[in-house]
DNA sequence: TAGTGGTCTAGACCACTAA
DNA sequence: TAGTGGTCTAGACCACTAG
């Protein structure tokens, strides 16, 4: 793994363990002295979750968690946008695109796998009411589940494509949901201004092992 | 402007005028050399070059032009895609953000403009008979039609806007048309599979002057 | 192996912001 | 003005690809 990226990943950590109460970041030369890296490296770092919306980062004043950067950990059924709704509403996912590619660092973490490991990539659009309500990622570890990408085809649902490869109940281990202005093209695809900000969810499902 | 950036231009000037006759460009200390900068500004150069999709990078091979990557220059009349069309057929034009921002160096040299200025850049797709065409960038300066940005409110249409402005008239100086494949989001908006390439115009208009 | 791009370090100086 | 991020240079070494 890339020194930058190892940076990444601790810095995501710290966002997550609230490290940073008032939100500021120190500056540049006081994180490369903490990594025991270059100040360019840790540039590399944050300038990637700048892009990822977890930093919002300012010339002249300092680095900031992005305010609307939240992170939660739950226990509970991964299905549960289907438990909060009555029955009177329709749910649909649409799936965007399915992807196998290696993983990234601070998912691997989680996940537990190797650096180079692959995992199965669904991108997909969840809609209320044929109305959308949210674009996410879910990754999937290839090595687990190795049908899971031609098992989607036509299914649109992650659960029914889990079952199809044997997996018959699975927990979600761990939510990130951020909101942020989507950029022009989300916001066509959710029928929004492009002032509203979108739920991104990005979620990471274990089976029970 | 940065020298990154001039040089950005330069290389994409070359791109244009086919110096590169295989495509390929030399390596990055021959450019550095040329440009009379150092290795990592041209880097950062055709860094953007490359998420521009103008460039393909390949790592242990070299640097080359992007295979799809085409300029046209034409003097005919804008609003060519609607000639284009039979009498049979809807023309639907979309705008999905409308932003003043300073302009892009490549687009500022176009224009005669200073680095410094503003432009009004227009976001559109365009639809033949409610099915979506293309996705395109048009960018008019903010100095020479100031209310451009609000007259566009709900007129869809660059001609009827810059009517309201007062310019009547205006000609096609310079577009570029590249071919490349979707982002899982433009896919979903042009509703093609993330296979089939999808076009992607940048035109410059000028008021005959 | 030679040649390419990729990463990291090191240090200088510039640009912006707020006190 | 002090402190922050932004850009550029310089050079070392690594990683990948093709002959």
């Amino acid at each position: 793994m890339k020194r930058w990226e190892l940076v990444r990943s601790a810095l995501l950590n710290d966002i997550d363990a609230g490290v940073f109460q008032d939100g500021r970041l120190p500056g540049d030369f006081v994180l490369a002295d903490r990594f025991g890296v270059n100040r360019h490296t840790v540039r590399n770092a944050i300038k990637a979750l700048e892009s990822e919306g977890a930093l919002r980062v300012q010339h002249g004043v300092g680095t900031f968690v992005a305010d609307d950067f939240v992170s939660h950990k739950l226990n509970s059924d991964p299905r549960f946008t289907y438990k909060l709704l009555g029955q009177n509403k329709s749910v649909k996912r649409e799936i965007l695109s399915i992807n196998e590619t290696s993983v990234e660092p601070d998912i691997a973490s989680h996940l537990n796998l190797a650096p180079s490991a692959l995992v199965t990539e669904v991108r997909s659009t969840s809609f209320i009411n044929d109305w959308p309500l949210a674009t996410g990622t879910s990754y999937y570890p290839a090595a687990r589940v190795p049908g899971l990408a031609t098992a989607f085809e036509g299914m649109n649902s992650p659960t029914a494509a889990l079952k199809r490869c044997g997996i018959a109940e699975y927990k979600r281990k761990w939510t990130r949901i951020t909101a942020r202005r989507p950029s022009p093209q989300e916001a066509h695809i959710l029928r929004i201004s492009s002032s509203s900000p979108v739920l991104f969810e990005t979620n990471v499902d274990v089976t029970p092992d």
